[in-house]
DNA sequence: TACTTTTGTTAACACTGTTAACTAATTGAC
DNA sequence: GTCAATTAGTTAACAGTGTTAACAAAAGTA
């Protein structure tokens, strides 16, 4: 059967041309030059090998989405590891989610983009679901920690995701060359948070 | 000069009727749905007619982003004139911005839509420098009277606008028949923003 | 009346996502 | 080895998008 494998290999490494061209394309040109021909003609077969890998264009752009949500959790799981205070944890949670979103723009874009109503997919993945759930069991932990049973935790932690897509949002539209360094916004925004509840 | 009159109005008319029907398409069917041969249909008229009053479909798009700052402005402008003490102005303008937020979604929408690159046309508007501009006075006059010199009025501005931008988008991405009611995320986080820098 | 301008139309170009219909190559059974 | 069946890949089309050139008809002006 090694000839059956190698025709799986094959397919699944065209599977793979595929998103490494569309990369290539959203990276150069951003996601609106995305386009099933411009694809076809980067890994140089015709435009219905892309449809026998991908349902269609959104499934392609769904496949980036959840990188970006897999990506993210790994980043935020390390940024909690390092750290062992609530507080501590917390900033380094909001730092890692800034790191994410200046290191993969692209992928944060269509992560977080609105006007693109695909958000039902998204919210029951659970690439999304584990990203929530680091974000939430450190809250709970600081709320525990700190004696204050009476903080809603959800709350909290949609206070939390709020505040730090605000300022990473408000800083990608202001296409203003992005710098890695941790944005003051940042931190101010974040140590306002931390203080309303963490003593 | 009746004559030119009236078909000066004629046309102010017919640039109106295209204003109404886009609007139209983008309240029933979302901002995808709106195209040139959509709005041509609506206004029965042929398509180049619609080219003859705005320039292209983006100009038409710009129209209700100005419209959406101009809007905002005038919100936050009564806003702050109901209120007289700046902690008050300051949750005030949360919230009316809130409100606009949520009976204005397909303007909000346009107007902070991540992924389509006409940043640099709704940056250089003055309809948005309106909004900017009563949102710097208010922290302007609160770092005043509160006595902080040393605290950054921009910066403050940032934040403030990240935490109302960041709470907005991610209930308007989680799209869960919002409530008008106000939204106790915003009441959390903005008493967090203003005790960092009012007493 | 004859000329010019305005107003509007049709039809095309170059794209987009998507798919039906077809061909060529490969595989499996006899 | 031959023949049918499956697979891989193609071309070409449909329906839609933004945009514009070329043209016709109506209206205004000399």
């Amino acid at each position: 059967m090694t000839i059956a494998a190698r025709k799986l290999r094959q397919q699944e490494e065209l599977k793979k041309s595929i998103l490494e061209a569309s990369w290539e394309i959203v990276v150069s040109e951003g996601w609106a030059a995305l386009s099933i021909r411009r694809i076809a003609e980067a890994i140089e077969y015709s435009v219905p090998v892309v449809y026998k890998h991908f349902e269609n264009k959104d499934a392609i752009v769904e496949y980036f989405t959840l990188e970006g949500f897999r990506l993210l959790a790994k980043d935020l799981t390390a940024a909690v590891d390092n750290q062992i205070c609530s507080k501590g944890k917390i900033q380094s949670i909001a730092q890692a989610y800034w790191n994410f979103a200046v290191t993969h723009q692209k992928h944060y874009e269509i992560m977080f983009g609105l006007g693109i109503p695909k958000c039902e997919v998204v919210n029951s993945a659970i690439e999304m679901k584990t990203t929530v759930h680091i974000m939430i069991s450190v809250i709970e932990e600081a709320i525990a920690k700190n004696n204050k049973k009476d903080v809603d935790s959800l709350l909290k932690f949609k206070t939390f995701w709020s505040i730090l897509h605000g300022i990473v949002a408000i800083e990608l539209l202001s296409n203003t060359a992005i710098n890695q360094e941790p944005s003051p916004i940042l931190k101010e925004a974040i140590d306002g948070y931390i203080s309303s509840f963490i003593n």
